[in-house]
DNA sequence: AACATTATCACATGAATATGTGAATTGGCT
DNA sequence: AGCCAATTCACATATTCATGTGATAATGTT
């Protein structure tokens, strides 16, 4: 039989973080070996505890679970991290993934699906709540409908591929002044003023 | 009672064509409307047939799966669609989600799961496999190592912003011809020659 | 002590970009 | 027939950017 999984919660209520401690040591192949009501000593023995993985809330008092996933990942990062919290604001999400989060949970969760969900994310999984999912997958989504014109967009495209004007006008076979005169109205429909600024617009909106 | 989900199918084998419908239709709540071989005549009739949702393969003989999702996400976007297949690539799977599936399952998905996932799908859900999940999360991650100095990444942040040197200068309290020296350095390190290469670079390739 | 790296600044030049003003053509819509 | 949006092209000018070739100071490494 293989060895139990060794958990972590960082919560600051003290209530939650017991129930959970609790559902967890009940349970089959795992166990909660430590819980800390706030980041900073989470990270502080982190070497020493070193558990397979971390059931960490948001809203904590002093640095966020966000930052302390964070800080987690570069120290350890072989160490599994599980959003638990009740946040379900996208930019909080996005943070979450971005900084290293292997799963994101509502803290609505019944307690079956929070063991089901460590062990998912032990084998290599990303346990997510039903909405959380659907917002992941919704982000990648190309937006459907922009003021661009079809020709602006192919200009765009090109744009975002670093190409200069001169390339760009190869690339479609019309004149530097036709690119030029395109990018003054995707300058205006986007509201920016540089190839750059553009870029950046289309790239973190997915335009293209 | 709730009405029945409408399902239909779009994949090339014929055996495995079946073997769907018939699970679906021997499970409670839903319905295999109709079946296709490919995404042509699935498309052809898109507004009569009306699904609810639709198991869409990836290989298919003349369109792809991908690009049936996205005609169809065009013309009917309420229509869910599921990814079933046997690619586990990446571009693959991306392209997919752009294109608007809600949920990707290989097709050794075991039929109990792949009705849950229908269920999950339909409810605002957005059903992985375990291994797609992860893929997908992982894309939200961060480089955690680059060449770029500390500095360097002070500038490119700026650059990422659409800022000229002139308002990164003022940003990072330099001067013009500092902020110049960092930026031929960022182009040389992610051998590109250009602000808006650097930018799309570094949003692709999530440097920042 | 010698060396490499990083961060800062300076000056110069040619290339690329931003902005303004205009105009011809095409195709769709009323 | 008349209008409008989209696409194409032209010319002019000021700003910004890319590139090269330096220099100085601080820091860390061998």
């Amino acid at each position: 039989m293989s060895e139990n999984i060794r958990l972590n919660i960082v919560e600051d209520d003290p209530e939650i973080r017991s129930n959970l401690a609790l559902i967890i040591n009940t349970s089959e192949g795992m166990i909660c070996d430590r819980t800390f009501e706030n980041a900073e000593s989470f990270l502080e023995n982190l070497e020493l505890q070193n558990p397979d993985i971390v059931l960490m809330d948001i809203s904590l008092p002093g640095i966020t679970g966000i930052k302390a996933v964070e800080k987690m990942k570069e120290k350890m990062p072989n160490i599994e991290a599980l959003m638990l919290t009740v946040h379900q604001d996208d930019q909080l999400v996005f943070d979450s993934l971005c900084a290293g989060a292997s799963g994101y949970l509502v803290k609505s969760t019944p307690p079956q699906r929070i063991i089901e969900a460590i062990r998912e994310a032990m084998s290599g999984g990303a346990p997510m709540s039903t909405s959380i999912a659907r917002m992941v997958v919704k982000s990648f989504r190309k937006q459907t409908e922009s003021d661009l014109t079809e020709r602006e967009m192919d200009v765009l495209d090109q744009l975002c591929k670093g190409k200069s004007y001169k390339l760009i006008a190869d690339a479609l076979f019309i004149s530097q002044d036709t690119v030029r005169s395109h990018i003054k109205s995707i300058y205006k429909k986007l509201e920016v003023n540089s190839k750059s600024e553009a870029v950046a617009k289309a790239l973190k909106d997915r335009l293209v």
